[in-house]
DNA sequence: GATATATACTTGAGTGTTCAAGTATTTGTC
DNA sequence: GACAAATACTTGAACACTCAAGTATATATC
């Protein structure tokens, strides 16, 4: 349609994209009463130790601010889906725990989650899958 | 890191990269005084005929809803990046046009943004680029 | 040619996020 | 062991957007 360089054809193309897709993604999640972001709070808390971490490191895994995630973790406490730990060493941290709640949710969150991408990617073949996941890393 | 289904590793990975690169954008149009969204209004406005266009056909554009174009385009039109035109033939539509100052303050933005992301862009094949560019086409 | 329906846009209220400034605590230095 | 600097977090203000409802105009139907 245009004459844009590809590197900028990249970048808008990208984000027309994460646009659709993550609200495809809150469409799926919403059934379950999240957004996308606390999905993604739930899933890197699900796989790290003891299912705890800090707010510095959540912020840096769902790629948010540390106040962003201060806000986030409102209403997740709220509904019991993480609770708050003191961490003995450091009085400054406050770490985030997944609760059993928390770990259900994410679960049935996780399958309706994949179910819809997975049909996204279907015409997509494994090898330009992993181009992409590639290319992405790199961009990261 | 984790055991993660390719494809929502493609959302997480695409939300991410995301992310950082309109961040990266924002900084480098800042110094033009723009957003990326704006830069991407001004772009579409570059190469539409006449250099106008309606504001339903800006939010396809830029991906916004038509309240967000509504929004957006108020301080543009203040300092005078863009202008409101009549439509003769349907009074319901507000055109939206290019000014010079629009076209010139566009033309440095994409310099700006364009060695940016050439950069950003430098260690990623071309094949592995287009195939990029192909997919995300695909996924929108 | 009146009336229902659709379209283009705007507006008020709300959401999700950031940034800058502040607090509490820890670490490093002399 | 006092004090400066760094770190982890929270909070108020602001921004960028969305959604739902409203207005104005156009189109289609009878």
């Amino acid at each position: 349609m245009e004459q844009l360089p590809s590197s900028l054809a990249l970048l808008f193309s990208l984000s027309a994209t994460v646009g659709k897709l993550s609200k495809k993604a809150d469409r799926a999640l919403g059934l379950h009463g999240i957004s996308l972001s606390e999905f993604m709070v739930l899933h890197h808390l699900h796989y790290a130790q003891n299912q705890v971490m800090s707010r510095t490191e959540l912020a840096d895994a769902v790629n948010l601010t540390a106040s962003g995630v201060t806000r986030l973790l409102i209403p997740m406490e709220k509904i019991h889906l993480v609770e708050k730990e003191k961490n003995n060493r450091d009085a400054r941290v406050s770490l985030v725990k997944l609760t059993f709640t928390g770990r259900d949710i994410y679960k049935y969150a996780f399958l309706s989650c994949k179910n819809t991408f997975d049909e996204v990617v279907n015409d997509i073949s494994p090898k330009q899958l992993s181009t992409v996941l590639d290319v992405l890393k790199k961009l990261s």
